[in-house]
DNA sequence: ACCTGAACACCGTTCAAGT
DNA sequence: ACCTGAACACCGTTCAAGT
């Protein structure tokens, strides 16, 4: 089970069938239906799996650190296992162990002033950002920050006078570094949480 | 083109291959590769033309309204087309029609008062919220607003003792509409924008 | 130019049979 | 209990051949 997520890791997603699995594991595919319902429950496996490898900061008095080392987390996991990780991306993991550091969050911000609607709010808000921009980030941006291979458009060949702005803004578009862009929409997330808290 | 789309919107993202396909334009599988590269190909052309959907409020003073029509716009084509947007969640789309709503709220943000760097942010912080959002709600929520189905865990089956704080909250956790949810979110990054752009 | 038929090298999954 | 072999009903893709 752990052998198919390193063998993702190591071939690509592509590569993940029964017959080569079993072939790892030096059996017949067909034997690790003794093991597994079929490939679907496979997948939701591994995502599991990656998901343990989540660890939250405890709740200690400040919740922007566990809001902070929950969305890090997750996108951790999306650089340790970017082929695999378009698998958690496409699931519900409602499983004990991914649930764990959800409560954890969940905890730090009720203990520190959200009301209950506000705290699922920051916990769902911080979720998605943290898995569509760990998605997108994956897969290639639209408007690259490197020029990562052939299908990323050069800005460079768009007509000028239709996007004059994305021309303009290209410096800012094509440099930094991904991490830096990540931890930019991570503080305006916490910005706008505190924001909407104190009043 | 437009038929593979929706094919996957009746039938489901499993039943997208080219025999099947052929078949529903009349035409054996093989003929389709005139047209077309290969299976990959086709699944950006559909990304593509599912992108054209999206319709962006003009730039007219307020950039907020941009932000919300480009975010809103994204999870509206996810709505619209469940099975099929796990495709642009996983793709770059770096083609001239899928840029011109960047083109538009980058323009807004730039021309009221953003600098670059804060215009590129904002845009990858509100895309990579709204695909977040739309792909975990499509694929069913961790802790899902609604039980849906069998692959969603019944909070009550949770044990109380490990997870106190989400049985504590599993009012807010499965009640609302998931309309509601977005706009929360949605809600809380503009304030966030807000509160970085002020000082 | 566009479409077809047969073929190749794969898939996931089933099921009766082995140990 | 666990594994195997053969089989079934599919895949994407190639290529020579048709019109």
């Amino acid at each position: 089970l752990d052998a198919a997520l390193e063998l993702i890791d190591r071939e690509g997603a592509a590569a993940l069938t029964m017959r080569r699995l079993g072939a790892e594991l030096d059996v017949e595919a067909m034997s690790l239906y003794r093991h597994v319902p079929g490939r679907d429950a496979l997948l939701d496996g591994i995502s599991e799996v990656m998901m343990q490898e989540l660890r939250i900061a405890p709740a200690t008095g400040d919740w922007t650190r566990c809001a902070r080392s929950f969305a890090t987390g997750i996108r951790g996991i999306a650089r340790r296992h970017p082929e695999a990780f378009a698998l958690v991306g496409l699931r519900a993991l409602n499983t004990p162990d991914a649930l764990r550091p959800i409560e954890v969050l969940l905890r730090s911000l009720r203990d520190e002033g959200f009301t209950p609607a506000e705290a699922v709010g920051a916990y769902r808000l911080l979720a998605s950002f943290a898995r569509g921009y760990a998605l997108i980030e994956m897969t290639g941006f639209t408007l690259a920050p490197r020029e990562e291979g052939a299908s990323s458009l050069r800005i460079d060949g768009l007509p000028a006078k239709d996007f004059p702005v994305i021309h303009e803004l290209s410096r800012q578009l094509t440099r930094g570094t991904t991490d830096a862009q990540f931890t930019l929409g991570l503080d305006t997330i916490i910005a706008g949480l505190q924001a909407k808290q104190s009043h």
